[in-house]
DNA sequence: GATGAATGAGATTTCATTCAT
DNA sequence: CATGAATGAAATCTCATTCAT
């Protein structure tokens, strides 16, 4: 019961974090705000973290491990390689476009460097592209897709994703999100399919 | 004489502060460092400038003003809409890999709120994605290019620049810069040339 | 316990406040010389008040209510108008003779802008102007003074007693307080009394 | 020429200490303000005057020379002892309801440390003082006033004026000027005619 | 586990004063 | 005489972190 308590007490503690970086970003959250956030005390924090910094690592080290889990259940180990990397663009604008997520900040306002940017690069951006380029792989492999630099055409992918979500973020979009979901296929795939 | 003196001392704060938050990030960046590293007190960078965020402004305004003049500069207003947007290619690539600049900070660390994201956006990324928009439309309206969404592509080929130069910037790339050049123009190309 | 320690900083900071001030006055006060009075920290202070002026607007604030108490305690309720306004200038040249109390700052330096002067005005003085007021009015009612100007009254009263203190305060009057006592009260009553 | 120059400098940097003083208190007027005024650098003040101090009590004594330099005139040498002391209250309420003057911001809000109340006192108070007290001392001789405390009365009656003129000056009197002159007449001069 | 008062180091900012020109 | 850039000391305020309860 106390356990439970502890429990929910730390996921408070996460919630909250995110909840106010996403609102100002890391430097600027300060602990008085994440208890205000999360209805405890400014204390509690370093019973369950070590520093403030310790505690935007671990958020961003579960958000990411939440959101893997989520990524490679939308795009499944079966099927073909374009349809798994269709699903991966489809869930990634479906993920960054709903409510507000630690991924938000990162891909889009990140980087004080307290939490240093290579830490987000190991934690979120490389196993990223890692997955994106297994995709890739699979389909070069199954001559779905031509032999290409695949490291690069995942880097391009997320990078393209990422300013995109970036600009509907800000609402500095005139196009809709399916529309630049289209955009952003077209010139995946145009530069990849073997017959487009 | 006096004027020389005062214009270097300004000149000398904007270079201290691009030089430390470069290394730091802006919230970071202490005045205290900033007088260190450009040699003067503290005090000083309020002559100048009326607050700290205010020196940042005035950094990235006027570091953006030097990079489209230069971008400008290196693209051109004559010839085809592709050779103009390899030079900006090439051009985007040259510069992020060379020394030290704002760019680098801004597209790869940037964004805590002191300088709102909005203002970097409306600096520097939305005039950027305008003149890539531009070549765009130019090859559009030349039939070099397909009838394509010019606001999506442009904005997928900057997020895809920017990404590369990142992994670049953090030496997380096995490939050369060369190789990723490669790469990001056969994608943009395939996806917008009429004949490829 | 843990709350009586919390009120005890209060009181020891509002007290330290208060006798700093006395000494040099609002603006010159530092929160570094108020900490060191008090025996804490600086950064303690902000925890009890959100800035400087907010804590000496709680010092005026709860100096004032203080005096006011016991103006009415010293005055009563009953009793003819012109015993009531006898006590009231008893009373004022005993409170404003004994030790350090913020209204000899307040009537004797007072005033720099960062605490408005409208605020002391509105806290402090046109309270008093109000009490003297209502015991003049009484006065004029009961028949005990002649029909006359209350509000001008009341501020001559308070006007008159002030500056009498004032030199007091400085040491430069040759009287002594019972002097000035007679001197005003006979200033005051053969203004007002119906037969004097 | 250059004279002339100099002493316009000297003159237009008093001038505009007052003005600013008299908007915001002696510590709170920076020099900045004061050359910004002036129409000068900052550091020419220095040429004139050794601290901004000094420049404050060199205000102080001028604006009280000068003061008393018209005082007297209004006031005269002969006549009456109570004509000259209407006089006075006369001049008084005509000189401190008038354009802002040193006065006003010395009774309404003087008394930062850093020009001591001390200073002041000697400077403006006790020689206005005695001016009154001889003013009452020949009537006591006159046998036009009835024997009585001459120093007491002097401050209370300059008391007087003072509050009443701070009411006014913030606006919080429901009577006229007019009106209060006649109480404050009325009071003095009932406590110290022989036949009123 | 939980609190929140308290600390102390440090950040931004202000400003009287100086001094080279 | 006059300037205003520059200084440097100090002021207010912030905030991660600790610790007695």
């Amino acid at each position: 019961m106390q356990n439970q308590v502890a429990i929910d007490m730390r996921e408070r503690i996460i919630e909250a974090a995110i909840t106010i970086a996403a609102r100002s970003g890391f430097t600027q959250a300060t602990t008085k705000e994440i208890a205000g956030e999360a209805g405890c005390s400014e204390g509690i924090i370093y019973h369950y973290f070590s520093t403030k910094n310790e505690l935007f690592r671990v958020v961003i080290k579960e958000s990411a491990e939440e959101f893997f889990a989520r990524l490679k259940n939308a795009v499944g180990a079966e099927g073909n390689a374009w349809e798994r990397l269709e699903k991966l663009i489809d869930f990634h604008f479906h993920y960054f476009t709903g409510k507000v997520n630690i991924f938000q900040i990162l891909f889009g306002k990140a980087g004080d460097t307290l939490i240093p940017f290579s830490f987000m690069l190991k934690t979120l951006i490389l196993p990223y592209l890692t997955i994106i380029e297994s995709i890739i792989m699979q389909g070069i492999h199954s001559e779905e897709f031509v032999p290409i630099n695949a490291e690069g055409i995942a880097t391009s992918l997320l990078g393209m994703m990422q300013l995109n979500i970036i600009k509907l973020h800000f609402g500095l979009k005139d196009n809709s999100v399916a529309e630049i979901k289209k955009t952003v296929k077209l010139v995946i795939f145009k530069a990849i399919m073997r017959k487009s």
